[in-house]
DNA sequence: ACCTGAACACCGTTCAAGT
DNA sequence: ACCTGAACACCGTTCAAGT
């Protein structure tokens, strides 16, 4: 494993055991026993680590979605539950700006495949569903919705709304 | 005006006209002629000064909503015409932990009041709509969208969708 | 009552220097 | 090839001191 695959690994640590504010270059050179100016010899900065980062949570959720199958019902399971499963790269593939430029091509198109078969490959229908997907998630793990809130029954909703769309 | 509000009114400006991370308390300082410490006079820190705006964006997008109506497709178009108009105040309110306790009780609530009006009082399919209206605009601030994306027509399948859940 | 300068504990990043 | 210490330009915040 190269020493930028070390970096990365230990960066995925951090962010998935403290969180995004303690994912920094002082934070991440202490982990690989070095001072954080080190690791410029083997990473561009910050933001190629989050780019990578970025990569790695597109890739699993798209194998996760592609796993779950065309059933609408089972395709939201997937992404809310791989979501929940992991908040922190979650947040950082969905809530940061996208470091596109340093991101392997058709990465973010493969994550989203498995959304666009589900509504039959209409764009719009898919985009839409996964807006409403990703509000979801991202008001959950947010904390936004009230303490009581039935979440379960908020994509239920969703996942009826969408199946009344293609279904007649 | 008290000395106070005119902090307030100062990061509002800011926020609105140089971003997010152009609103530091240095910044700030500068912008009404002061020293960043002595802002903690008029101020309990940065939070506050957060918490007042995502007051302020709450309130003004609850307005919006309640004068576009019931109809579901003016709701959307009042959702996303806001948050388009005021990006920055979106996504302080929308994307950053909502500072809960330094809000005024019932904001988030009166904020909300016309998207669950227009679902029929229905809590969850309340949460549904805003987390589909919220997605939307979500990834489209971000930016996520491809270029020649027709977002106009993913709202109005979003639209759709939930109008075939109260209509039948 | 209001504002200041100095300081503290942090950031990401650069760079000359060492091995 | 790899790592270091010192430095730069930033953060939010505290605090003693001035008026």
């Amino acid at each position: 494993m190269s020493r930028r695959d070390e970096v990365i690994d230990a960066a995925q640590r951090i962010l998935q055991d403290e969180g995004l504010e303690a994912l920094t270059m002082r934070r991440l050179g202490e982990a690989l026993s070095m001072r954080a100016p080190s690791l410029y010899k083997h990473v561009s900065g910050k933001d190629e680590i989050e780019a990578a980062l970025q990569q790695r949570a597109l890739q699993s959720l798209g194998v996760a979605l592609g796993a779950a199958g065309v059933d609408l019902a089972s395709l939201a399971a997937a992404y809310r539950g791989w979501a929940l499963a992991h908040p922190r790269l979650y947040e950082l593939a969905a809530r940061r700006p996208l470091h596109r430029d340093q991101l392997a091509p058709g990465v973010e198109a493969d994550a989203a495949a498995p959304l666009v078969a589900a509504v039959g490959a209409d764009p719009d229908a898919a985009r839409a569903l996964w807006a409403a997907a990703h509000g979801l998630v991202d008001l959950e793990l947010a904390g936004r919705f009230p303490p009581g809130a039935d979440v379960d029954a908020a994509w239920a909703t969703v996942v009826r709304a969408f199946s009344g769309l293609t279904g007649s």
